[in-house]
DNA sequence: TCAACTAGTTTGTAGTGCAAACCTATTTGT
DNA sequence: ACAAATAGGTTTGCACTACAAACTAGTTGA
């Protein structure tokens, strides 16, 4: 039961948030309200430079809104979820959804675990 | 509750297996034993040229097989995925059921519920 | 003063996805 | 019989992308 799950659906996922480093960074992004570019790159073991130029690629997207400010004397990058960002988020969520259910199951054939 | 669902996973997806061309071709030869080109090239609406280079990269990454013979006098190729495609397409879909918790649920605002 | 650090941005490059052009053989039209 | 069209793909060319290395600008420590 449930709907067929058409995976032709996979050709219309949203290439801006596929990419697996800016999903990453919208999927924290939406749990908090203001997150650091330091604390980013620690969670997401990006180099700074891939993580602003992916934070450069959201931003002209309109999925994020970056706002630069200073604490004490040092230059501070903050990073926040769009609304706009929030509903692509949520849809490509709802998109993977569809496309995993035309994916077969683990199959789980026997009672083996190998991974690697 | 369920796991926490740890969203940096993402990071460690298969590419080969991400790029939404090559996982629609996966998901169709995984629900049959044996698919012809021209097949896959109406069901995903890829050009021959890039569903041909693709395949390729499958095949070169051991994923599907590719036999190549004759119907009558003309060329036939089919694809047929491999037992080490069956895995990494499970794999993935493992990893994607991961990732899927760590981003927010479709935020359901109100209370309605839509469906397409 | 000068080295080292912080906080990022810009640059350079290898690799990718895509369609257009191409290829070879067969079939159809005249 | 010969030209044109079609089938079934492959190769080529290009625009774009992800990534790390190199760079920039300000700050702190010695």
């Amino acid at each position: 039961m449930s709907t067929p799950g058409d995976i032709t659906e996979v050709m219309a996922l949203d290439r801006l948030v596929h990419e697996p480093a800016r999903l990453l960074i919208l999927a924290v992004l939406s749990g908090a309200k203001l997150v650091e570019f330091g604390f980013l790159e620690q969670v997401s073991g990006l180099s700074k430079g891939n993580l602003s130029s992916h934070m450069s690629k959201l931003e002209a997207g309109g999925l994020i809104e970056v706002k630069k400010s200073f604490r004490g004397k040092r230059p501070l990058t903050e990073l926040c979820i769009t609304p706009a960002g929030r509903r692509a988020l949520a849809n490509y969520r709802r998109q993977l959804a569809t496309v995993m259910q035309g994916i077969p199951a683990p199959a789980a054939p026997t009672k083996r675990r190998r991974e690697e």
